[in-house]
DNA sequence: ACTATTTCATACTACTTAGTCTGATATTAT
DNA sequence: ATAATATCAGACTAAGTAGTATGAAATAGT
């Protein structure tokens, strides 16, 4: 019986994410989603209930996104040391990218919140839990290959490799170029145990 | 002839340096300022003028004050590699005492502001940059005490080495404890070439 | 065609925001 | 004491905030 939705959910959706990774959190209204996409305010709280939920699925999707872009090749069935390597090689150029221009909203979302809210930090803290274990195994990989020394501790080293990860995230949003993260990249490629 | 001021600016603006610490610049507000401070909202504008130049005073402020505390080790006259062990060494613990309870201000600027806004970004640039700078003059002194291998780019290794405090720095914001802090910390000072 | 149901656009509430203005008050040089 | 001046408390403006309410319009099963 009903009318029918005149908006596509998921292109709300994908509006919104832009929306909160441009501005983060508090700096984001939901007046501005509704010029941005062209939703009535009604479609909006029909659809998501509050600005919180609305971030909730936001924070959700992007992290899908991302692992489906920017961490595709360490999450390939076969991944070792080759594509941890070409993982860092290619951050430098792909942070800088219009598609990256503010940052990582994972990384954002962490350092606006993660000590103000606990719902929040948690779903970032599991993002890169789940980054981790996709890290330790690649390293696991490369240990059975002979790619590294079967000594390295590959929990702990996929840890720092993780953090390694947020640092450039952290300096491309702390408005670095792409000089400066290749430098930061390379040098701690150098300083690792990978060979 | 004039009436004097009911309040001390030094006392207004360290109130200042804990709002924003706390919430950051877009989510705190004047209002806040005036509940916590007791001054009325005449006497902040007649000293800082609008809350921009306020929040400019204030990461000025906090630099200062850093320079004094946290980065004390690194900026004796003699400090050289003991001293850059000892100054990472204290960071898990300082970083999660409740003075530093909500991360570092100059951090969690660079992530808030870093790509909307030049001036701030270049504010915090430029405290990381001195600190950079800082740490060379440790690992120079570290050469040539013959501390570390005189092979070392002091420059890149400087960097890396900042890098790192900043890591630590956006792990504390994001919500994480000590004892993850120090895994980090002490990962790094056994790959890095100190030795 | 009629009716039930949902969406739409928009007005609305209640609150918060940065910043200004005003009239009373306190101080100090004369 | 008086006059000049700066500060104080609080009212005020204009805009923005999250979220709700409302009447009109559209749709689909009967």
């Amino acid at each position: 019986m009903p009318r029918h939705k005149e908006f596509s959910e998921s292109e709300l959706l994908q509006t919104a994410v832009l929306l909160f990774w441009e501005k983060g959190y508090c700096d984001s209204s939901v007046d501005e989603l509704i010029k941005r996409s062209g939703v009535a305010k009604y479609g909006i709280y029909a659809t998501f209930g509050s600005k919180r939920a609305l971030f909730k699925a936001v924070l959700k999707q992007y992290a899908e996104d991302r692992k489906k872009d920017i961490q595709k090749p360490l999450r390939q069935q076969q991944a070792a040391l080759p594509e941890i390597v070409a993982f860092f090689s290619s951050l430098p150029a792909k942070l800088t990218k219009k598609d990256f221009q503010y940052g990582c909203l994972m990384a954002n979302t962490g350092m606006e919140l993660g000590l103000r809210d606990d719902e929040f930090s948690r779903m970032v803290k599991t993002f890169f839990e789940q980054t981790t274990e996709v890290m330790k195994a690649c390293l696991d990989r490369a240990v059975e290959l002979k790619q590294i020394d079967p000594q390295v501790d590959t929990e702990i080293l996929a840890r720092f490799l993780v953090n390694e990860f947020r640092t450039l995230l952290m300096l491309s949003s702390s408005g670095h170029k792409k000089r400066e993260l290749k430098l930061q990249m390379e040098t701690a490629l150098t300083l690792l145990p990978l060979t």
